[in-house]
DNA sequence: TGACAAATAAGAGCTAATCCTATTTAGTAG
DNA sequence: CTACTAAATAGGATTAGCTCTTATTTGTCA
């Protein structure tokens, strides 16, 4: 649904990201900023590693614990999410719009959905004195079309 | 609001948990049913390491793989379910009625709450080929009391 | 009761993530 | 423009959670 995101849109994403850090007294270097476009131009939800071999084609020399501090550091700020799942390698997402994730319990894989009613669920009032509420998804876990084949044969 | 499980209820879910298993093809040996057990009598998301802890106790010389291994085949054959979150350390639940989840994105802390509108959402009609959707969960992320506390100082 | 596939214990091995430290750099004030 | 300072980075070492391997044990079913 969501094309990936062109250079203009980047661009324009890049100031208010620029304006985030310093907010946060963080300082624009050339890694985060490549980490940052990186992040955002793709909607494959990368690991640490994945951001890495893209961000130095750019940045030859950097070095993976800077793109895995860094992309903790955008989930901090609110510039990225950490995606919900699995548990054996952390995936990240640039795409601060709403969408949800069905992940299989059996192969693990994470899909993308959209579905327009769930974005706008209400947070319950219960919640408001005590959470800062900066993102909603709905996460739905079972067997993907694959596996449920496999499973029942 | 749910109470950790009396014995009785946990005997009761056990033969339940038996036929599954048999079901599955699986054996029924005391390390599987004491995971197992150990898992619906807490609520705290326990780690692998803090299940084997636990069973520890009944079974002196369970080896922490069985313990790994045992939990993600309870969630395989949907008899428990892995929390979706951080990604550093996998957490497990044992309790399969509805509930939801917040995550801090400062600290990491997981927090279950309950919501009775959420507890009904329904599965949008375009996922029915596709998936077999065996849990639903609506998942917030933000920031917890006290780190939001701690940012804005 | 016997046979066999499945499960387990224990430890080795692997891999993602984090830590450590010397060096570099962005932001800022002069 | 220059100098200063705190923050960020590179690179390698370390850690920690998880997985694999192998020999042994144990449910399950005939």
């Amino acid at each position: 649904m969501r094309e990936v995101m062109k250079k203009k849109d980047i661009e324009v994403k890049f100031r208010v990201f620029e304006d985030r850090c310093r907010q946060s007294g963080l300082k624009v270097t050339p890694q985060r900023v490549a980490v940052y476009k990186a992040l955002i131009g793709t909607d494959l939800h990368p690991t640490a590693e994945e951001v890495h071999r893209m961000v130095k084609q750019d940045i030859h020399s950097i070095s993976l614990d800077t793109v895995n501090r860094t992309l903790l550091t955008l989930a901090e700020i609110g510039a990225a999410f950490q995606v919900e799942g699995t548990g054996q390698r952390r995936r990240f997402d640039g795409d601060l719009e709403n969408h949800q994730h069905f992940r299989c319990i059996k192969c693990g894989k994470i899909v993308d959905f959209h579905h327009k009613p769930f974005d706008n669920i209400d947070i319950p009032a219960q919640l408001h004195g005590q959470f800062q509420v900066m993102r909603k998804t709905v996460y739905l876990e079972g067997l993907c079309q694959t596996c449920s084949a496999v499973s029942s044969s």
